[in-house]
RNA sequence: GGCCCCAUCGUCUAGCGGCCUAGGACGCUGGCCUCUCAAGCCGGAAACGGGGAUUCGAAUUCCCCUGGGGCCA
């Protein structure tokens, strides 16, 4: 059996992290299987519609690494594979069932629907249509006259499907309603299509979250009223927010594109989100898998039944990891975005700049998380600091005299060098440490603080490198008046 | 509320009757390294929801309860 298989988002918003975690799989299984990822678009609910939406489902997917064999914007064998161009066929299915005496049309009014309705739910029952068009006979309702078509669905007995990972699952026909097919607008309803489409294009494993459980019976009911076999299912579990509730827009950044932005790796992303919910077992202990792995390793068995909570702490570690793992030259080209986007470089980078950027890159690499991290890294790089406080420029344990006596020998040694780099100064700047019966520690502490502006900051002499010469005599200067000023002021050295 | 699904450290998970005094990872934490912060290395705390049953033996099988989640209203 050819394996195909889909992902049929709607586009009435971004596709959110929960979903992606379940795209991973499909494509995964897909590309494992040398089967087929098609990429259908449910767009019926035209009412719901978002301008964009599809751009960003196709970018989102494109961005990490999900390519799809047919659907939007590739064509295929099985087209259109946008559903609002399927309206036809739709309809000519339905009317097929309606001949095959499997489904029937029903003119009730809206307020009779409402009546009915009103009346279960006061009896403390599920609300259902009550069938009084099912037995009419037929032509009862005109085909031209408003109307929709319901599935006729046998009033006894059990509807059973089977769940690949869970074994089957039943629900009484008694529970189920006679579910519109069509629409009096002649649009399908949503399992209608559905059902449809994953058999026109013969779609052989459906794998989707399992919060679709409760519905799968309705669409097995459609299946058996053509004759149809059914797609093999798979329920996966659901991703969770950190509350424990299936993950949605309450959650904050669920977007794909929010994670592009904040500076999270594509290949982390899909590496984290594979481990979503799926393991390779078998007591292996890797975390770190390369697409080709995954790929070769993906197994519906692993599929843990649990739903599982989308937890950042270990995304962020993985990202680390792929951060620290990439040549820097390759980091140099995913930074310079994100230096742009928060303003500390120009958008078309100015060569001047791009030696400062290259002397950045090894001392950022290890200390970032995500991408973005690098903004508040490096920011003292390009931009000028606040003042720093005296007590920020008094060293661990030192006076303020003390403290300015340094800043005055620093500024005298950097104005000295014949190469104002990382290498050059740090064997001075230690033995002025030793000259002024202080630590290393203590003097470089207060050096950053007067040049960084921070109590951290990525390696000190690098840093000091990247600001420059000119400049970094300057803040020296600012924090000598700075030291000069308080002592003028309190009279306390 | 009705129906359905699920249940191992805080989180992601390994485990598919004896190899489990339950393993790994993130996070937390102690230490080493160290110019700060990271990174790295070494160590620690931390879980089988409860009760029955089956079995010589149960985290692993069955039943009930509890808890969580989902769908529909």
């Amino acid at each position: 059996m050819t394996v195909r298989v889909r992902f049929a988002p709607s586009p009435t918003g971004y596709p959110h992290i929960g979903n992606i975690r379940t795209v991973v799989f499909n494509w995964l299984f897909a590309r494992q299987q040398h089967g087929k990822f098609v990429l259908r678009i449910e767009d019926t609910d035209q009412g719901r519609l978002v301008r964009d939406a599809l751009r960003v489902i196709e970018d989102s997917l494109q961005w990490l690494g999900i390519d799809w064999d047919e659907g939007l914007g590739k064509g295929g064998d099985y087209g259109p594979y946008i559903q609002s161009q399927r309206l036809q066929i739709y309809q000519d299915k339905a009317e097929e069932l309606v001949a095959m005496g499997r489904a029937y049309r029903c003119n009730c009014s809206q307020e009779r629907l409402d009546t009915i309705r009103d009346a279960m739910r006061a009896e403390g029952k599920t609300p259902m249509y009550d069938g009084l068009c099912r037995d009419k006979p037929e032509g009862a309702v005109a085909k031209d006259e408003p109307h929709v078509i319901r599935l006729r669905v046998p009033r006894e007995g059990m509807t059973t499907f089977h769940d690949v990972l869970r074994g089957d699952i039943s629900v009484e026909n008694a529970l189920l309603d006679d579910q519109v097919l069509l629409k009096s607008d002649g649009f399908p309803t949503y399992h209608l299509a559905v059902v449809i489409d994953d058999h026109l294009m013969a779609i052989s494993h459906v794998m989707r979250g399992d919060d679709w459980i409760p519905s799968t019976p309705k669409r097995i009911l459609i299946y058996q009223a053509f004759g149809w076999q059914p797609p093999i299912f798979i329920h996966v579990p659901l991703v969770l927010g950190a509350d424990g509730k299936k993950l949605g827009k309450r959650h904050g950044a669920t977007a794909v594109d929010e994670f592009r932005r904040a500076g999270y790796l594509p290949d982390a992303l899909v590496n984290f989100l594979a481990l979503l919910g799926w393991s390779p077992g078998d007591g292996d202990q890797q975390e770190i898998f390369t697409r080709e792995e995954l790929i070769a390793r993906f197994d519906i068995s692993h599929i843990n039944l649990a739903p599982a909570v989308f937890s950042y702490d270990k995304l962020d570690w993985l990202n680390g990891q792929y951060i620290r793992n990439m040549s820097e030259d390759e980091l140099l080209d995913q930074l310079i975005p994100f230096w742009q986007d928060a303003g500390l470089i120009e958008a078309p980078v100015a060569t001047e700049i791009v030696p400062t950027l290259r002397l950045l890159v090894p001392l950022v690499q290890e200390r970032l998380k995500t991408l973005r991290d690098v903004v508040a890294l490096t920011d003292f790089v390009f931009q000028e600091i606040e003042p720093p406080s005296v007590d920020a420029l008094t060293g661990k344990g030192m006076t303020v005299g003390e403290s300015l006596a340094a800043i005055v020998a620093v500024q005298r040694l950097f104005c000295g060098l014949v190469q104002f780099s990382a290498d050059a100064m740090e064997e001075p700047m230690r033995a002025l440490a030793t000259e002024l019966h202080i630590k290393a520690g203590q003097l470089f502490g207060l050096v950053r603080n007067a040049v960084t502006g921070k109590t951290v900051s990525p390696p000190l002499f690098g840093s000091i490198q990247a600001i420059g010469r000119e400049r970094t005599l300057k803040r020296l200067e600012t924090a000598e008046h700075i030291l000069l000023q308080h002592i003028e002021a309190t009279g306390n050295v």
